[in-house]
DNA sequence: TTGTATGCGTTATCAC
DNA sequence: GTGATAACGCATACAA
């Protein structure tokens, strides 16, 4: 490891200050612009790197967002982290992410990790089985700024990010009832996250303004995964065939699909008999046959309202102080897993 | 943003030296152990935090590791950094990650970026377009270990993580061979990278010991993509029935995936008319019907692997430094996609 | 086993 | 416009 060129090095070389050379490299107005060009050129070809170190000590920031993720396995979370990405990295910020693996002990623990790496703030999407927000005491304790997006905590002091759960549910099992249906399954995640909690509503909401009565038994909370969509198809096909729902509306489009694949090799034929949503637009929705219809879920764009509202925190923005919640626009889109009537596609999709 | 305790704060309070606080809380073995323990619970009971910045500024260190990804998309890409991160954290080193998007010039200012911020050590996994690596030369000029993983560059002086991708593809292409397949079709990525290149030279070799000639024309080179897929589904339609392949051996499974998908609709049988054998054992292998053939990619040993591979590089051990690849083990899962004899599944798995 | 003194590279304050 | 200097918090060489 050969010596690295430092400030002074720049300064002797220059005959300046060190204290020249930092406003030139920051091209400080102060200084003449003859200058700053002599001190960019020099640096330059002298192979000068600035030590953030050495600044983020001096400036006690960290320039460094942390985000904590319940699983990074989905499109839909990494659209949200390249999203993030994309404007960090444009103002100069890192991002250090990490995993909760949908356990509120891991969530702790990586939180704690993040605040004593100093985070400048926090993104967070929380995981099902946390039910309180106490080990983001400290954030909040000493000022930090925490953003939540997706799944956030009912009634905390904090902004959050997401699309109107409720709305898109009601605009799903609304697209179902005017195929015809109406026998709706609901197949959800944990009502702890105020996300399946919100869409939960706006099915009720939705049978309830076309007079189908609400059924408590058609309603299945699980995690979501593969597994659950096969015990969802399983479930399905143990009831006596009369029984049978004649659509189902999934919370996420993974539990959709294989659902869905399962349902399909028993012989079920979809949508004929049984007509699905997904939720998320994920690209296995595209994959299955018929391609599932779907709520579009901007992830990226997610991604990019969170970091920008966290910086606009960080500098201390009262606007977005005052938020509460900022919502993305979602919609509907229609494909052949829901499409029991024949008709034009295209203007469904309007 | 209230003061934070320091080294100092702890030494007035505990009447010691700063020095000897420095020592007790990295617990080392030349201080008194009471001492330690009366240190550590202060620093506890007062809410000291360890300052990264100074100490690293201190150092010379960022205990940072640096990825750069062609794109954070797949399920193995995100495995493999989940595989990373779990090594890399254990060591106390964080993680910077940045997408290349499969583009040489944001490689190149990627790894320009992250040099700037003076990672420890560099992993990386070339993009399609990457011709050569000048722009990684400023860190082998300082001495900073490279890893590659997946994708690498032939004959570099640097470590690179991988499976034996011709041996895959020769075990994928044999298999497919042993089915009565005779017109084989590969679908491939740009063979630039070794590993498609690699690829290309076992399908050629199982054919070549299997005396079936190469045909040049079954060879498609593109980004793999999903419109890849159903660019190779047209191609295969616009055929003459006669000539069209009974089998598809891709480089991945996403392209896989969708041309089948495409083929079907179009009324083709899979595995009937076209057998199909994809690569990496994503999780869309397991969702279309038939469940596709694949080569199970393991990205989180592969993560594992690099970083641990890296983090003796750093601790300047010398087997490592005179290795030149490591190679994973992969083996062949076969499933419907390419079964188009009746046999035993269990059988052929072993 | 503990203490003293100094430097890591940058930036902000004050002075010129 | 530019310079001198102190401070950020930690870790080590050297001293005791």
């Amino acid at each position: 490891m050969q010596k690295e060129i430092t400030i002074y090095d720049l300064a002797r070389v220059l005959n300046l200050s060190p204290a020249t050379i930092s406003r030139g490299l920051r091209k400080s107005s102060v200084i003449n612009q003859k200058t700053i060009q002599r001190i960019l050129d020099k640096a330059e070809e002298m192979g000068y790197r600035h030590n953030n170190f050495a600044s983020n000590l001096r400036n006690k920031r960290t320039k460094t967002l942390g985000i904590i993720v319940p699983r990074l396995n989905s499109y839909f979370m990494t659209s949200v982290v390249a999203g993030m990405e994309d404007v960090a990295s444009k103002e100069g910020y890192n991002l250090i992410i990490s995993q909760s693996l949908e356990k509120k002990e891991l969530e702790k623990s990586n939180a704690n990790t993040m605040f004593n790496k100093r985070i400048d703030g926090l993104l967070i999407s929380l995981a099902y089985t946390t039910t309180d927000i106490a080990h983001l005491q400290p954030f909040f304790e000493k000022q930090i700024p925490v953003v939540f997006f997706d799944r956030s905590f009912p009634g905390v002091e904090s902004v959050s990010v997401t699309i109107d759960n409720r709305q898109a549910a009601y605009k799903a099992t609304t697209h179902l009832i005017e195929q015809g249906c109406k026998k709706i399954m609901h197949l959800t995640g944990n009502l702890n996250r105020d996300i399946y909690e919100n869409r939960l509503k706006g099915y009720k909401q939705a049978l309830l303004e076309h007079a189908i009565p609400f059924n408590e038994g058609l309603v299945q909370t699980s995690t979501l995964n593969e597994q659950d969509g096969v015990n969802t198809a399983k479930t399905i096909l143990a009831m006596n065939p009369a029984d049978r729902p004649d659509a189902v509306f999934c919370a996420n489009d993974i539990s959709a699909v294989h659902c869905m694949v399962h349902l399909k090799q028993q012989g079920i034929s979809i949508p004929e008999d049984i007509a699905f949503v997904g939720f998320n637009n994920d690209a296995v929705s595209r994959m299955v046959e018929p391609n599932l219809t779907t709520i579009d879920y901007p992830g990226h764009k997610i991604g990019e309202v969170a970091v920008s509202c966290l910086l606009h925190l960080l500098n201390g923005d009262e606007r977005v102080k005052n938020t509460d919640q900022i919502i993305i626009h979602s919609s509907l889109l229609v494909r052949g897993s829901s499409l029991k009537k024949r008709c034009n596609e295209r203007l469904l999709l309007l």
